[in-house]
DNA sequence: GAGTTTGAAACT
DNA sequence: CAGTTTCAAACTC
């Protein structure tokens, strides 16, 4: 029953094999310097990272020490059951999947639970009812998952500065998260949803005792939560899928990463000081591995501080993945941003879809589930997670899930309720995680282009992230720009991760591959919309209009090079002049390299040349100073000038004429304050003009825009033109003579009927046919 | 708009 | 690190 392979036993820590002895372990404290728990050296660590940091372990295993390997799962007909596990280092995990068979779960006299011993998530078979017994002395409604034929999803929830912690307490033989009941005859495939992240006041579904509740809260745990989900008609194994795993402070041994199938990471490893290496990790190895009884390390954190970041299945066709490895480091400072893409050298095999897709609403939960009965399915506890958003975004096929702290969603004004999902199979799930108010997400091109990326390699999620410095990731992690791109999708990678600040959405909004702006219906209170300030129907936010760029002229350096300024400034070229542009998120890998080449030149490449003084504008200078040597710094060739401030004694420059007292400068500033009132002048002009047309309009059309009306323009309708012309050819055959009559009262007429149509728009009755003449 | 100037960025 | 080249913006005509 309990069985773990030998292989798979060699890979694994001995805090992961040995239940007992991890049970035993104390669990240190969130605040301790100290790594409690050391990896052995001697065991090989599959999952470690290869940073050798303090990490926690996220294991499914059994806490049964496995003690007959033969009982292994085997693969049975029903190959459907994937349980995915996911390395976060570089190397890929010989372990990071396993499937579990339906016939081996069968073979489970009792029913699988997920106990937490030592730091670690333990999914494991319970030999008894006691699972059961402590869910419920707990006050929990034990969660049921069936032996056969369901699908067990897992995630979990960051949240800014708290990123969810796969740690639970040290359950023992007392797994009581989520108990079993399931019916082992049972062939209907249902969904056990596994949500790690969310409320605190879920951990009680743990099951840990009172002093392991601490040593979670303290941790900032996020609970498991699986919810129960209604059979369906075809018999499908049980899927684990575990998106998404944050450990906010190591307290525990080692291990990193824990990414699974479909779920990507980005993991922040520090021993227990600010993280020094930010690992970014796909893992879409997906090899099918026997589970019953044994031990599987889904995906150890390695380390303290790790925030993982989303995970939006990647859809999988029925066709073998190739295990690729794709780390991506981005400079950062002394931090590394690794990206690992890996896929599954198995065949990957995904259970489908609409069908499971109601059984999670019905547990409001949301699926994602590919196209043509290959998908993959993600999991996002929609469910008494008050901290899940679901964005919708009307007009795209794309959803929108934001994921963020119950204080975050508060701040941001989010609805206090769930929000219920309506994904529907074939649709791609984009999963906003937000760590702080600025983060948004927006959708990549490939998958607006085919509907296949949704099951196909050309599936991109992106995580947008914050200009803005992170608690949890700063310094460092400051120096990326604006609008880079995490993690690339090179040769069909699944998914992609691009940091953005919210402030560049706009921008990446207004080109053709960006849906978020959309027409009416668009959530008001979404987060990206309140957060990012989305344009909404196209129409540019203040903060837009007050940040005009100027389009780049580049010709060879494909804007990947400082020379551009839209590159420079951490943005996208849109709207630009540039000729074989590669900035943009068509080219995240050339462009990710890019960034990659200016931080090793020099890491603070991307920050803002012009400091900002703590006083004023007169603490303002140049961070480098310039080097002018004919323009006397009174042009815009000095950047000093440029930036209207005057150079300072770290500049290099010749002949400056650019300081306080010169007399060519005050002249020059003159002259500019002059030019500069007069722009503002018809600025303003022009916005009162533009103000009291709109006025106007408003005024004659008033109900426009409210309550289900319509623009005035829809009113003229083929009909009403039509009808438009009949009159004024009528009204010309009356007037037959003189000519100038005729014109006169074909203009009346025609005024007769614009009045008319204006009035029907304004009564937002448009009906063309009471335009008669 | 084409050509020139300029200085930062990139390269050696 | 210095010198040179490349590049694109600024500028001039």
């Amino acid at each position: 029953m309990d069985v773990v392979s030998p292989d798979l036993n060699s890979l694994l820590p001995d805090e992961i094999m040995d239940t007992e002895a991890i049970e035993d372990i104390p669990h240190s404290h969130p605040d301790s310097t100290s790594v409690q728990s050391e990896p052995n050296d001697d065991t090989p660590v599959p999952m470690e990272t290869d940073t050798p940091m303090a990490s926690e372990n996220l294991s499914l295993c059994s806490n049964v020490t496995s003690t007959e390997p033969t009982q292994a799962l085997t693969t049975s007909a029903a190959t459907d059951t994937i349980l995915s596990i996911s390395s976060g280092s570089q190397l890929p995990m010989s372990i990071s999947t396993t499937s579990i068979s339906t016939s081996g779960l069968q073979k489970l006299t009792a029913p699988f639970a997920i106990s937490a011993a030592n730091h670690q998530i333990i999914l494991n078979k319970v030999a008894s009812s006691q699972a059961t017994e402590a869910a419920k002395s707990a006050g929990t409604q034990p969660q049921v998952i069936k032996q056969e034929g369901q699908k067990l999803l897992v995630t979990a929830i960051g949240k800014s500065g708290q990123p969810i912690v796969l740690q639970l307490p040290h359950t023992g033989s007392k797994p009581g998260i989520s108990q079993m009941s399931g019916d082992p005859k049972s062939q209907a495939p249902q969904f056990k949803v596994v949500t790690i992240g969310g409320r605190s006041e879920l951990k009680p579904a743990m099951g840990s005792a009172g002093n392991q509740m601490t040593t979670l809260q303290a941790q900032q745990l996020k609970t498991l939560q699986i919810a129960k989900k209604t059979p369906t008609s075809s018999a499908a194994p049980i899927k684990f899928i575990i998106t998404k795993t944050v450990n906010s402070k190591g307290l525990s041994p080692q291990t990193t990463v824990s990414p699974v199938i479909a779920g990507r990471a980005l993991t922040q490893n520090s021993p227990v000081m600010p993280p020094r290496t930010i690992t970014l990790s796909e893992s879409l190895n997906t090899s099918i591995q026997s589970i019953s009884g044994k031990k599987i390390a889904i995906s150890p954190l390695k380390t303290p501080s790790k925030v993982t970041v989303v995970s939006v299945a990647s859809p999988t066709s029925n066709a073998t993945q190739k295990s690729v490895a794709l780390p991506v480091n981005v400079a950062l400072g002394q931090q590394i941003l690794t990206v690992q893409q890996a896929t599954s050298a198995s065949p990957v095999k995904v259970a489908t879809s609409q069908n499971t897709t109601q059984n999670i609403k019905q547990v409001q939960s949301v699926a994602v589930s590919g196209v043509a009965g290959s998908q993959f399915k993600t999991i996002i506890p929609l469910t008494s997670q008050p901290n899940v958003q679901q964005i919708q975004v009307p007009g795209s096929r794309f959803h929108y899930v934001r994921l963020v702290t119950a204080t975050t969603a508060s701040s941001a004004g989010q609805p206090s309720g769930p929000s219920t999902s309506s994904l529907q199979t074939g649709d791609t799930l984009i999963v906003v995680f937000f760590w702080e108010q600025t983060y948004t997400a927006l959708m990549a091109p490939k998958p607006l282009t085919s509907a296949a990326v949704v099951t196909t390699t050309q599936t991109q999620q992106r995580l947008i992230m914050p200009a803005t410095p992170l608690p949890q990731i700063q310094p460092n992690f400051t120096n990326l720009p604006p609008g880079t791109v995490l993690a690339p999708a090179p040769g069909g990678g699944n998914v992609g991760y691009a940091v953005v600040p919210a402030q560049y959405v706009t921008q990446l909004q207004q080109t053709p591959f960006v849906t978020l702006a959309s027409s009416s219906g668009f959530p008001a209170s979404t987060a990206i919309q309140t957060q990012a300030r989305l344009p909404l129907n196209g129409l540019s936010t203040a903060e837009a209009t007050s940040r005009p760029r100027k389009p780049c002229n580049c010709t060879k350096s494909q804007c990947l090079k400082l020379y551009c300024d839209c590159f420079a400034n951490g943005e996208f070229c849109n709207n630009c002049n540039c000729n074989n542009c590669f900035n943009n998120l068509e080219h995240e890998t050339e462009r990710l390299k890019a960034i990659k080449t200016c931080l090793e030149r020099n890491p603070e490449a991307f920050k803002p040349k012009i400091g900002k003084g703590k006083e004023g504008e007169s603490d303002r200078r140049h961070s480098k100073g310039c080097n002018c040597k004919r323009s006397g710094c009174l042009k815009n060739y000095c950047e000093c000038y440029e930036a209207k401030i005057m150079c300072s004694s770290i500049c290099k420059c010749v002949g400056c004429k650019n300081f306080e007292e010169s007399p060519e400068r005050k002249t020059l500033m003159h002259l500019a304050d002059a030019a500069e009132v007069r722009v503002q002048q018809q600025t303003a002009a022009k916005t009162k003009l533009s103000s009291q047309i709109s006025d106007l309009l408003m005024r004659t059309t008033p109900v426009i825009s409210s309550g289900g009306g319509r623009m005035p323009y829809t009113f003229v309708t083929k009909e009403v033109l039509e009808a438009t012309c009949e009159c004024l050819l009528e009204q010309a055959k009356k007037a037959e003579q003189p000519q100038v009559e005729a014109e006169r009262m074909i203009l009346e007429e025609f005024g007769h009927c614009l009045m008319r149509i204006i009035s029907s728009a304004g009564k937002a009755k448009a009906d063309c046919a009471s335009i008669n003449c």
